[in-house]
DNA sequence: TTATTAAAGTTGTTCCTACAAGTCTGTTCC
DNA sequence: GGAACAGACTTGTAGGAACAACTTTAATAA
């Protein structure tokens, strides 16, 4: 990425960080470097290398203690909305997740299909790849993702990986196609299975699923990508409440 | 509360601002005073009360633009999760939402429905609070509140109001009983109503409806309380991207 | 060997200062 | 009347300093 440069110093410390941290060279539960330490290898003041690491306490990586220093809580918070990612959260537990390509179809302006897409997605052709995610071999989930064609020219099977971590939809956008995304938002609804969804997941028609369908924009309030997932089991969010009281 | 005085100055200023926000002092979309006027109205410096207007740009109740000033976003962002007041959000959309209280149970130690709770629920007496939560006089879900028994003592039903802004679980919690909780975990899944549940609601019996498990933890990690809903329609999210970008 | 205490180390809070970068307002000129 | 420019104002970034509060470590005494 070329344009680190132009990123003010607490935001680069806080991605070398979240990058060292998730490619293990920090350990979860381990205590990571002092501030002061941090301070001096990034060449920045305290008060500067505190702003990236009150980013990663407050994302939820790290945890600190006063007087004791901080240790690395987890590689990934789980949470489960589209913006983070299944792939890495089955691999994490230990499972093995794969994904199918079942189709990949430009949805040309005025296609009937567009009608039930957000108003921003109806205004161009649009790009939907739909995938079957399951998880040891067994379906999980039906995945539809629209983005603008225009953000995906060229795009084909060979950009969809169907094992490993390269399947992540969200590390495809992001690493393929260079897509950036700051905020989304998701409903969540529950879906009764009609014969198309209840056939790819293995279910029977009629079977209780959830439905997810996700928004998700850039810093400049265009629409990047929309997700419509219909699934089994549950998702699951850590919060945190508003209005935040301070440590006793 | 009589705490405050051991608040950080920047964790007043934030409750203050958020007061005056909630309390329509500043309107929605209306310009704040400027950090400066505000380090001086609290009489802290710029750096302290950058850090509670950060939080209030974090918590999504405010914006700020470079050279522009902060504006008021919204009294009260919009997120449908157990840390989010149903009754609020319904109020503020022109909804008239209602409780009725349906059973206030306290289940002893030994009880048979207290294997269902989460394992910190099961080693003492529970307060079991059930209602139906109704908007426009149309039943919308039915609301399972446990707590510990010790923690709601002498509770009886005049301490739960079936109307106005008074209904919500949340501010019933916080003022009436004193509880603070600082992070929760949820789940979703579908759920096919039974019997019990459909006549509550009046839905018919194996209609598809979502269920909403929240159980809400104090800073010391203990629970403070867990929450089983029964709900019809879908739950919405604003969610930010973890890895976040800087403005352009 | 164990317990206590002091010192050192670490995070948390707050302040002042300086400057960059963006926006807004008022004035001047065409 | 509109455009351009300068000045003022505002937010954003960064540094250094000081001290509070908590934890850890080392030394000393019993």
């Amino acid at each position: 990425m070329i344009e680190t440069e132009s990123k003010p110093k607490y935001e680069k410390a806080y991605r070398t960080i979240l990058d060292r941290l998730k490619s293990g060279r920090y350990q979860i539960g381990m205590r990571m470097p002092t501030e002061g330490e941090l301070a001096g290898q990034f060449g920045i003041s305290r008060v500067t290398i505190r702003r990236a690491l009150d980013m990663l306490v407050k994302d939820g990586y790290v945890e600190s203690r006063q007087g004791s220093g901080y240790r690395v809580l987890t590689l990934s918070p789980a949470s489960d909305t589209c913006l983070t990612s299944f792939t890495d959260a089955m691999l994490r537990a230990g499972h093995e997740p794969t994904t199918r390509l079942v189709s990949l179809t430009t949805l040309p302006l005025g296609a009937k299909d567009l009608a039930l897409l957000p108003p921003d997605l109806q205004r161009e052709p649009v790009m939907r790849v739909t995938r079957l995610r399951a998880v040891d071999g067994v379906p999980r989930m039906v995945v539809n993702t629209f983005v603008p064609a225009r953000l995906m020219p060229d795009a084909g099977p060979a950009d969809f990986p169907e094992k490993g971590t390269d399947q992540s939809i969200l590390r495809i956008l992001g690493r393929r196609f260079g897509l950036e995304w700051s905020a989304a938002c998701e409903d969540i609804s529950p879906f009764v299975a009609d014969a198309a969804v209840a056939a790819l997941i293995g279910v029977s028609s009629g079977s209780a699923l959830l439905r997810q369908a996700c928004t998700a924009f850039a810093e400049d309030g265009s629409l990047v990508f929309y997700e419509d997932v219909y699934r089994t089991g549950s998702v699951s969010f850590n919060l945190s409440r508003q209005g935040r009281s301070t440590k006793a």
